[in-house]
DNA sequence: AGAGGGTGTTAGTGTATCCTAACATCGGGC
DNA sequence: GCCCGATGTTAGGATACACTAACACCCTCT
């Protein structure tokens, strides 16, 4: 059974396996170790407990996948901290950049009452500063965006959407945020060097060099569909 | 040493005992095994990690009393807490009775910045919903106040302080609130009987009747004084 | 084939919290 | 003088979470 409220560790493990899972990502012990900062067999324990606990279920592969319950349990937070994050850019003014690091601690003290007014005091909205769905509002990640690392020199785009793993790396997050490289903002792709491994984009003024690994985890709309769209007309 | 963050439990007996402290009570182990609603061994370990930790120190009749240091993080804790109701009854509309409950888990993710950034949102309140003086603003609880309980038949008053030991009790609470028993309300003595145990007040238009060991816990400003001094003049 | 790297696991520890059972103490009240 | 209730303490357990040391696997690249 173990019905009880999850912990902040349990809660904090939900978030990052849904993060993960949501992104298309395959969820591994090693990778969860590594992104929340804990040796190897920390991660493993936690996460067979998780399992033990019907949260989690860790198939043939060692890949690991949400439970129902886990999913709904793992949605609970991570609505909890987009909306944190929101209110804490909106209401409070903090940085865009420091947000999800404080939001990681604001997010557990929400109850279901205080999250619902903080969701009306914000009118609402469907998604975190850095462009993720907030759950329990319908909204889901567009699938039409393309990976930054996918587009080619000359391309123009919008910025959607910056992946919660980059926003581990609070150094990598200022810099973005001077760099403009936001979602709303549009970019020009200045340079693509695959050999490299930079791409260079202009956001309206300023050039941001960023490594692929990096440009990989920010998605983008591009302009070329409705391009086709007016071509096909 | 061991000057890492205190744990969250660690926060929750540092602001018991400032709490009981600074309302003059005297603070043992078991007062706070029955605040903490744990065994008394659990609260004697934890009382005892804390006096480890020159958190709290503990003098021969077994009374406990916080350090400077623990003063410090216990102002601090205190800080968050009041800040924290004063937040969701100011900007979130939650009830002045939920409000302590929510408080109690809303208080541990307030990091000094957000703190800050809450604090003059606010407008730079001196007091918790429940009268209790915000630490660091400069705010004290005024001496001059009196227990409800000291009260004669007929004497009016005006409600300043609860106790943050009656805001544990949730029922109370909302009893007091439906009754106007707020800082801030006017009172008019209705029944004073220390035989029975009971005080009844009249609060503008309604009477509450009170247990005296309730009544004690309330703060409440007379005109006496104000009668006195004019007497005098 | 064999070396390495990334992963998974087990074993053994340590700390913080929590509990129950039992016993020790002290101050009154009878 | 003795029993009681409140309090303090010790003993013995349990669980969650973290770590280090070591070993087992698998896959790839040489």
């Amino acid at each position: 059974m173990t019905s009880t409220q999850p912990t902040t560790t349990i809660e904090d493990y939900l978030q990052t396996i849904y993060s993960l899972q949501t992104e298309g990502e395959t969820v591994i012990s090693a990778r969860l170790a590594r992104w929340m900062r804990v040796t190897p067999p920390t991660a493993w324990a936690t996460v067979h407990r998780m399992e033990r606990d019907g949260l989690v279920a860790i198939d043939d592969k060692k890949v690991i996948r949400l439970t129902r319950r886990g999913l709904e349990l793992a949605e609970n937070v991570a609505r909890r901290h987009r909306l944190s994050e929101r209110f804490l850019v909106d209401i409070l003014g903090l940085g865009w950049a420091e947000a999800h690091e404080e939001a990681h601690r604001f997010e557990h003290g929400i109850s279901p009452r205080v999250d619902e007014r903080i969701f009306a005091l914000l009118n609402h909205p469907t998604t975190c500063p850095h462009g993720s769905p907030i759950p329990g509002t319908g909204a889901k990640l567009d699938p039409n965006l393309v990976r930054m690392d996918g587009l080619k020199k000359g391309d123009k785009a919008t910025v959607r959407f910056i992946s919660e793993e980059l926003e581990e790396d609070l150094e990598l997050m200022r810099y973005l945020e001077q760099g403009n490289v936001k979602p709303g903002r549009e970019i020009t792709v200045q340079e693509m060097v695959p050999s490299t491994g930079v791409v260079v984009i202009d956001t309206g003024g300023q050039s941001v060099s960023l490594g692929l690994a990096v440009a990989a985890k920010i998605r983008v709309e591009t302009s070329r569909r409705s391009a086709k769209a007016a071509a096909g007309a």
